[in-house]
DNA sequence: GTCGGACTTCGAGTGCACTCGACGTCAAGC
DNA sequence: GCTTGACGTCGAGTGCACTCGAAGTCCGAC
């Protein structure tokens, strides 16, 4: 029996789409950052459909949100136990917003300093 | 003759003060993110005055802002060069002020994605 | 004068998140 | 059927910004 070529895509497709390196793929999946495991061709090969991209795409705005990998790892976990704890999900995603939130918060603080130290220099010399 | 006590504080004074450890406030001297030396007691001792203190509070927003280590000592130079460079200086603030700008947009914009997440959790279990 | 704690320098160690290299395998085009 | 390039695993290396430890010195209170 012939099997119909699997839907999804190589982890170079993947990672091309992503923005990413197969490397940080690999790694993510190593360090436990995906639902499952991507599933795999009969020669055992890495194959990427789009629920997998999607949630990588979240792993991504987690990170650039500056969740440690090792807190991506946890919410994963509860994600892959299943039903039963979305409340715990949502506390997790609460807590970092609140931080990102901070965060944002405190950069802005700094940014207006900043521009106060140019406003300087252009009343100055400007 | 005795000299008066020298004004400023000790290096724990201004660690205390700046919220950073002896160990990283020298550490910022070595890496050359300093206006200057800071002064010496008679003993050798390091001794940070006001204009110290306020120029590492300086320090503390670009860091928290994201500027490398690196590019803070090539802006400290700028400064240690004396007048005559203002429009350099001036163009290192205002790409740093660009960068964080770019960034605070890049972070608002995944905080909204995770905030739908958030939604979409509170609409099915909350 | 002596004791404790803060100071000095120097180099090594830590934690994070990748990032790379080595080396072997395998699928597809020519 | 042979090359070629993407894929596989594994472990080691990198860059950044601290952070710590060791070993010795010095100041102030008693």
């Amino acid at each position: 029996m012939t099997t119909v070529q699997s839907p999804g895509m190589t982890i170079g497709e993947a990672a091309a789409r992503l923005g990413l390196t197969t490397h940080t793929l690999r790694y993510y999946e190593s360090e436990q950052l995906l639902l499952g495991s991507p599933g795999r061709t009969a020669a055992g090969r890495r194959r990427y459909d789009e629920d997998d991209v999607r949630w990588i795409e979240m792993v991504q705005r987690l990170r650039a949100t500056g969740m440690p990998v090792r807190a991506i790892r946890a919410y994963a976990e509860l994600c892959r136990a299943g039903a039963g704890n979305e409340d715990q999900r949502l506390a997790v995603l609460e807590a970092h917003r609140d931080e990102v939130r901070r965060h944002l918060a405190e950069v802005t603080d700094h940014l207006d300093a900043i521009n106060h130290k140019i406003a300087g220099y252009r009343t100055v010399w400007g």
